[in-house]
DNA sequence: TAATAAATTCACGAAATTTTCACGGGATTT
DNA sequence: AAATCCCGTGAAAATTTCGTGAATTTATTA
């Protein structure tokens, strides 16, 4: 069982995390909405716990950010017991809500009820098995014949991008729009060096990306 | 991926039609929530980018009288980034919403979201098939009975154009216009070279370009 | 804040590709 | 049939592209 702690105030973190370890359970955490976020692209959880108020982003817009690109459960601890933040909690994505302030044990029974709800209906990983290339997206990890490959953030989006489209010809272009993203104006040939960097981490399976030319790049088995 | 515009100001919508036409999408403009609801009857959308702040029916009325006919997924935009408005726009059947000033990268990012959500509709690929030569473009890739032929860009780029202009006969002039760009100044012959060397590589199945003399080329099967 | 990691830019050189061009043969016209 | 025109071809020259390593900038972490 794996846990995100989300909260800016440390003695909140402290306790939860401590309960959390003395039942067994792992934790991570984050001091804001920023950090959770982050923490969430590259790191899968059983649940979040989230306080709504925090800096630099709010824990409602946090689980709206979270939504885009996981289901993972959330519980909110929410400092106001008003109606509206509860239902607006809701609505916006969270399973639960918690307010401060809360017994460790109350927190706990909420988690494993918000688990057990969602252990029911876990979806598959998006696991991808080429040869000795294993890819899994929602854990985030890929392995090079059983051996765990470190790849750097923008090597993991590539290469997901490239998984996802497998057997479709990639231009330069269109990489730097999906994976860099629109807004991205720099060189064309960055897409090259990061090419490189996630050839030289695929070993053997760098035959996978194949190349182009005149036009980009290519993922095929 | 067709996607109604529907904002009063000129500018947004020109911003977002480029993003949109820029990632191969297809657009249709709206300048009033009037308008919208008339070319959602008259039109099948994938998306709808609703301002809610427009003159005759604002967005909200707007996505309420659409829904009474079409489930379309709406993505609000939002001058004001009160809750209100968030909630609101919820409750009257928008399936997500954007704030004023936007980034494109974060109103494409939405779109995607949206369409896979509302059940992402797989396209079969292009895949030309002329006796034993098999054409898929959006792989890029040729085989020659079954084998794989290898060619270099403007090989690609030259067959891909004869094929989807099967039939039809072609000068060098337009050849040199569509396939190497208006802003090609070279000679004539080039084409010629590059027609054998294509030809060259289609093996048995070169006759289907053939020559018309005095003229061009045309692929024919 | 310093230290570290990651992302980006850029220029070199090897390799692939494109372009030019002239020769020769077949088709077309006179 | 001769003259002319047009295309197929091969080969050399010119150009483009890509992989790479190193330098630089930017972001992250301690």
């Amino acid at each position: 069982m794996k846990v995100l702690i989300v909260d800016d105030e440390e003695m909140i973190r402290d306790v939860l995390r401590e309960y959390i370890e003395f039942e067994g359970g792992e934790t991570d955490e984050a001091q804001d909405g920023m950090e959770a976020v982050k923490k969430c692209r590259e790191n899968r959880y059983d649940v979040i716990l989230m306080d709504i108020m925090m800096p630099k982003l709010d824990g409602f817009s946090a689980v709206k950010e979270i939504r885009k690109f996981s289901d993972t459960p959330v519980i909110m601890l929410s400092a106001r017991s008003e109606e509206y933040d509860k239902l607006f909690g809701f609505e916006i994505g969270s399973d639960d809500y918690v307010t401060k302030p809360f017994s460790p044990k109350e927190v706990m029974a909420r988690i494993h009820a918000v688990i057990k709800r969602a252990g029911g209906e876990k979806k598959p990983r998006d696991i991808y098995e080429f040869e000795g290339l294993k890819i899994d997206m929602v854990g985030r990890n890929v392995t090079v014949d059983g051996e765990r490959a470190e790849l750097t953030p923008k090597e993991y989006e590539l290469l997901f991008y490239f998984v996802e489209n497998a057997g479709v010809a990639l231009t330069r272009e269109r990489l730097l729009n999906q994976v860099w993203g629109y807004d991205f104006y720099g060189d064309d040939r960055t897409v090259d060096t990061h090419v490189k960097m996630l050839r030289g981490n695929l070993k053997e399976y760098r035959k996978f990306i194949v190349t182009l030319r005149g036009l980009g790049y290519k993922f095929e088995v």
